[in-house]
Order: structure tokens, then C-alpha cells, then sequence
RNA sequence: CGGGGUGUAGCUCAGUAUGGUUAGAGUACUUGGUUUGGGACCAAGGGGCCGAAGGUUCGAGUCCUUUCACCCCGACCA
């Protein structure tokens, strides 16, 4: 893309009312904007972003043997009213009216409709488990949405569903969902941690959360310095009673903060704050009961499906990754979640040379299927810097005065460092990178 | 949903206690010129139903009433 033709509206000005780093970069660098409370657009790098995440998330589902479906987001509410969640999730459903006033939800979940769906389709259990998933809008209508992306009204979320014959089963699909989400959150260039949970409100025994590391999470959690042992503070009768305390801990003050009681392993544990991004609920017969979803076993009776669940907030992971990858200047993209990898900087558009080499090296990394912004904007050095530190390319390739001397400079985002290259090898010194 | 706050240019905000020229600044935008390695400088421009509706008044951004929106603290939450 061409930053001459880009809709790319940065700002030198966050808006007031945005606090965290993740919401002032995003609106600052043109990825967002607000359309009112807990309601975002995505521009085109986070419309870019959003999707990279999305896919890669889709991606290993599959892999995972998942399959992806899409439900209808406006749901009648008597989906909700058989299974008593009508009363359950109150106003966070947000109700509507058809011309023939019949009311309508917009989905804030789909345990129902998937339910539903798969009701006297799957009666047998020859055709157990089954792992259904979408990643589609969801809204809840919060009493105070916050924090940008983080805390919105309307989200882009996964949200899966498997159903099996036998606890063991659904067990087995739990603990392979933990590994694919692992590998999701891992791909995307994460820092994080999977913690035991506190099922809430969805109901369910076995219960795990991935966090985010980052300061601004609003989740505080106990880790294991050793072994992969973590829990959310939620969970621990020892914190119970402190549990707003330690929330109102900056993350300074937590890691200074002892845990009294070791890990089973024997070794320390940690305070961490976490932004969760993924919830996996072992859910059993819940919702199946409820709504009479059965199959018959092998001895021909009639049993209820087990169930379990499996969410990841897609739209707040856009907003995480900021969180645990930015400096003063701006964003810093993970490669896996970068609206594009490399940003060729003219300094100098009235300098023919600089402009040609610009061009040249932008169609080469275009045929080479490198995502790649080539600012040909008119802006002087300073200007086209601070904005690509703004947007946070991993790297870009500075054409400048040291042109003459037959050297570019390619700026790493991550480590700030600026390293000259002959002209005739930045090519390859990206493709290296990359 | 309780408590508090804010709505004035695309954005950040003055101006409102005490009503009174043509409503301001910075930034962004347009044009011309000078610049060209860290969000440049000079000059000239365009841009406002002062959130909305009603009221008081000779006169309302400013006072009164109603309403809407957004934000913050709590409670709740992917």
C-alpha cells in the first residue's frame, strides 16, 4: 500500500478520555475510532490487524478439528427464555423490536443457538464429539464499557462449543483446546500464562484462563517461577478477602508483593497482572439438560450431551497485544499481528533518487508477498518517523542522505536501532528479517 | 444502576462565577513561499445553529427547566 493512497488518519492528540496505551495508540495511529460508548470502527490497519488475529485463530482451530460456523446475531428471545438465561444475564442483552413486535436479542454468547443447532441433528453417538465454533460480533451491553477495545460493548469473539458421549471425552477436547490456544497465543508473539479460573456465572467444573501479561490488566493472578502453575487470585480461598486490595495494586508494587505459600513444585510463586483473553469452561450437561439436547449411547439410551466451551476475545486481543508491546512512541507489533512488516520511508520526496529506489524496492518486496507501506507521503523526516513509530512497522527502511554514500538505514521498532546497509543488499537483508 | 463530571472548529482546550462588539487559541486542513534526518518556519485563507428542545431577557456560549450523549469512581463483566 501506497501511504499516498492509505486511509491512515494519525493523530498527534489521543482523545481525552482515553487512559490505557493500547486505547491512545489505536485511535492515534488510525486503527480505530470511537462511534459511541463501547462501540469501535476499525479502520484499515485494524481492520488488518483484527483479521491476521482471527485467521491464525481460525487457522489452528481447524488444525485442532474444529469446524466453523456462523449463527445469526439477532436471536429470538425465547432462545433465552428456555434455558431461564433470560433473567440470568439481564440487562446485558440488549433487546429489540421487529416491525411486528416480536422482541430480539443480540447475541451476548451461544450456548443456546449451538445447542439448538445441533439438537436432533447429532442423535447418535457414532457422530460424537463434534467441536463447533464462529468468530463473529458479540454484545453485551455493559454498565460501563471502558478501556477502548478492552472493555467494549459490541466485540469480535471466538467462541466454541464441543459436544461428546462421556466426561472423558469432553476432558480430552478440553485439554486439546488448552494446547491450540496455546499454540494461538504463541504464534501471535504473546507473553502469557494459562491459570485456573473461577467458572462464574457460565456455570461448569474445570475452568482455565490465558492471560496476558501487561500492567494494565485487570486481572491479578498468582505464578509459578518454575513449573506452568498459575491461578487467578479469584480461585484462592487465601486471597479471597483481599482479592480488591490486590487489584488496586500497580504492577510495581505487586511484583514486590511475597506469596506466602509455595507452589506444589516447591517453588515461588508470583503476582502478575493479566488481561484474559481466552476462557475454557468444562461445561457438562448444563445447557443440554436444559434444553433437552440428547444422543443415545451405545446402549440405546438417551443421555444428555456433555459439553464444554471454549471462548477468545479476538477484537481485545488487538488491544493486548498494544498493551504488553508499546513504548512512549507508540505501538509495537508482534510479526504475527503487524498491518504490515516493513514501511519503505522516503525522507526526501522531491529527491528523484530516493524516490526511485523507494518504488523499486516496493514493487520487489510486493512481488516477493511481503506486506509492505511504502510512505511516499510529503511530509519531511521528522514527521514520517514519528508516525511510523506511531503505527509501529517492525521495520523500516529509512532511503535518506546517506543515499549518496550508497547506504539506506533499516529501523528496527522493537530495539529502536537504526543499521545502515549497502543499497544492494537491503533486499535481502528484509527477506532475512522478515 | 448509585455517586461525580464534561458537552464550544476534525482533535486538545480557553471563554460561562458577574448575560452585552463580528465566539477564541493551539493543532489539523487549503494556497503561496522558505525549508528537508526527529511531528519545521513565514504569510494568507477556509472551517462553529457553543450537544438538543423549551424558557427568562431589549439581548443567552454564559441564567432557568427538560432531555440526550460521553467520561470518571464504584457494583458487574470476554
Amino acid at each position: 500500500m501506497r501511504r499516498s493512497r492509505a486511509f491512515i488518519p494519525t493523530a498527534k492528540e489521543a482523545p481525552s478520555d482515553a487512559t490505557l496505551p493500547s486505547h491512545k495508540f489505536l485511535i492515534r495511529g488510525g486503527f480505530i475510532n470511537q462511534q459511541g460508548a463501547g462501540l469501535y470502527n476499525f479502520m484499515p490497519l485494524g481492520k488488518i490487524v483484527l483479521e491476521k488475529i482471527r485467521t491464525i485463530v481460525k487457522e489452528e482451530l481447524d488444525l485442532a478439528g474444529c469446524s466453523e460456523v456462523q449463527l445469526s446475531f439477532v436471536t429470538p428471545i425465547s432462545l433465552w427464555e428456555r434455558s431461564g438465561r433470560c433473567e440470568a444475564m439481564g440487562k446485558e442483552m440488549l433487546r429489540i423490536k421487529d416491525r411486528h413486535e416480536n422482541e430480539f436479542v443480540l447475541s451476548p454468547t451461544n450456548e443456546e443457538a449451538m445447542v439448538e443447532l445441533v439438537k436432533n441433528r447429532v442423535t447418535s453417538y457414532k457422530d460424537l464429539p463434534l467441536n463447533l465454533y464462529q468468530i463473529n460480533t458479540k454484545f453485551r451491553d455493559e454498565a460501563r464499557p471502558r478501556y477502548g477495545l478492552l472493555r467494549g460493548r459490541e466485540f469480535l469473539m471466538k467462541d466454541g462449543y464441543s459436544f461428546h458421549s462421556s466426561i472423558e471425552d469432553m476432558v480430552r477436547e478440553f485439554n486439546l483446546m488448552e494446547e491450540t490456544y496455546k499454540k494461538i497465543f504463541t504464534r501471535l508473539g504473546l507473553d502469557f500464562r494459562v491459570v485456573a479460573a473461577d467458572s462464574g456465572a457460565i456455570g461448569g467444573d474445570g475452568s482455565k484462563e490465558f492471560h496476558v501479561l501487561a500492567d494494565s490488566g485487570e486481572d491479578t493472578i498468582i505464578v509459578c517461577e518454575s513449573c506452568d502453575y498459575g491461578a487467578n487470585i479469584e480461585t484462592i480461598d487465601e486471597f479471597k478477602d483481599k482479592i480488591d486490595e490486590l487489584n488496586e495494586k500497580s504492577y510495581e508494587d505487586l511484583k514486590e508483593l511475597k506469596v506466602a505459600q509455595k507452589c506444589s513444585c516447591g517453588a515461588n510463586l508470583h503476582f502478575k497482572k493479566g488481561i484474559e483473553v481466552g476462557h475454557i469452561f468444562q461445561l457438562g450437561t448444563k445447557y443440554s439438560a436444559a434444553l433437552e439436547a440428547n444422543f443415545s449411547d451405545e446402549n440405546g439410551r438417551s443421555k444428555p450431551f456433555e459439553m464444554a466451551t471454549f471462548g477468545i476475545g479476538v477484537s481485545r486481543l488487538v488491544a493486548a497485544v498494544i498493551e504488553q508491546n508499546h513504548d512512549e512512541n507508540g505501538c509495537i507489533w508482534t510479526k504475527a499481528t503487524a498491518p504490515y512488516m516493513v514501511n519503505i520511508m522516503i525522507s526526501n520526496i522531491k529527491d528523484v533518487n530516493q524516490v526511485n529506489l523507494g518504488e523499486e524496492l516496493y514493487e520487489k518486496l510486493q512481488d516477493s508477498h511481503v506486506e509492505v507501506m511504502l510512505d511516499d507521503g510529503k511530509e519531511r523526516f521528522g514527521f514520517k518517523m514519528k508516525d511510523a513509530e506511531l503505527i509501529g512497522f517492525p521495520y523500516t527502511v529509512i532511503i535518506g542522505k546517506e543515499l549518496e554514500g550508497g547506504l539506506v538505514q533499516i529501523y528496527d521498532r522493537r530495539t529502536k536501532e537504526n543499521t545502515a546497509i549497502n543499497v544492494s543488499q537491503v533486499y535481502d537483508k528484509i527477506m532475512e528479517l522478515i
